[in-house]
DNA sequence: ATGTCGCATTCCATGCGA
């Protein structure tokens, strides 16, 4: 099955992108992060048109996650555990099932944290051992699982263009990436950084400064997967041509393939 | 020279978030 995480920066914005984008690659499972958009307004009836389903979590404006699927999802969880108090629409999981088995995805758009040493800061290092406890959970269950989404981490110098550039950003602090490889030292392999090393694994270029021109880029979308899922792990693809289509959002998605 | 986007509102101009 293939499977692909997108931050589509407004779903509404890049809907004939998104069309594009499952014509093309045909994934079974896109996570979809920065729908920009309440549920209502998500252009369910339009993907369905294209043959997905669609499990959202949307927000005025602002954030928004979401799975869409070829499969109806058997069972979904929706938001991060750890703080119910927390209403930023960031996280949804999702479960279905596979020839050998339930398997788990989760959609997640990690805070961004900038500035660093404020309250936005604080409330993404507080997400992050959030999500690492949530993700030890999952590991106990043993269904293999993927966490999928825009995380904001750019994990070491080789994952931006210039590095120097990041050193005092919420997306490269050593808190943030420390956290992340905290995360990942429970076992999960981030298949892009298997596949792709420096620029070839890049995600992101800003709007901003010629980026995408210059070839000034980041890789902060990833897809982690459990350690069962791992051991399916078929293939990899970076689809980077995405940022040179019309309107274009400023990520790309990363696609991976699993025999689940 | 924050020079780009997308969204929202105080709505054709500005603030926020990224």
């Amino acid at each position: 099955m293939r499977f692909a995480t997108w931050n589509v920066n407004s779903v509404r914005k890049r809907l004939d992108g998104l069309r594009r984008f499952l014509k093309g690659v045909e994934p079974d499972i896109v996570c979809l992060q920065e729908l920009k958009c309440v549920e209502q307004d998500f252009p369910t009836l339009e993907l369905l048109g294209e043959g997905y389903r669609a499990e959202v979590i949307g927000q005025k404006a602002y954030n928004g996650v979401a799975v869409l699927s070829r499969a109806a999802a058997r069972e979904t969880v929706r938001g991060l555990p750890g703080d119910a108090a927390d209403e930023q629409a960031r996280y949804l999981e999702a479960v279905f099932d596979g020839a050998h088995g339930p398997f788990r995805v989760v959609s997640l758009y990690l805070p961004n944290g900038n500035p660093a040493g404020t309250e936005k800061y604080a409330y993404k290092l507080k997400w992050m051992e959030r999500l690492e406890q949530r993700a030890a959970e999952l590991l106990e269950t043993e269904v293999p699982f993927v966490l999928a989404g825009d995380f904001n981490v750019i994990p070491g110098r080789a994952d931006a263009a210039d590095p120097a550039a990041w050193e005092t950003d919420a997306l490269f602090l050593p808190e943030v990436r420390n956290a992340f490889r905290r995360l990942l030292n429970r076992g999960f392999l981030d298949v892009a950084a298997a596949r792709f090393s420096g620029a070839s694994g890049f995600t992101f270029w800003d709007y901003q400064g010629a980026a995408r021109a210059r070839n000034n880029g980041i890789r902060i979308d990833h897809l982690l997967a459990s350690p069962a899922m791992a051991d399916r792990l078929t293939g990899v693809a970076i689809h980077a041509e995405t940022r040179d289509w019309p309107e274009p959002s400023d990520h790309v998605p990363v696609v991976a393939e699993f025999d689940v």
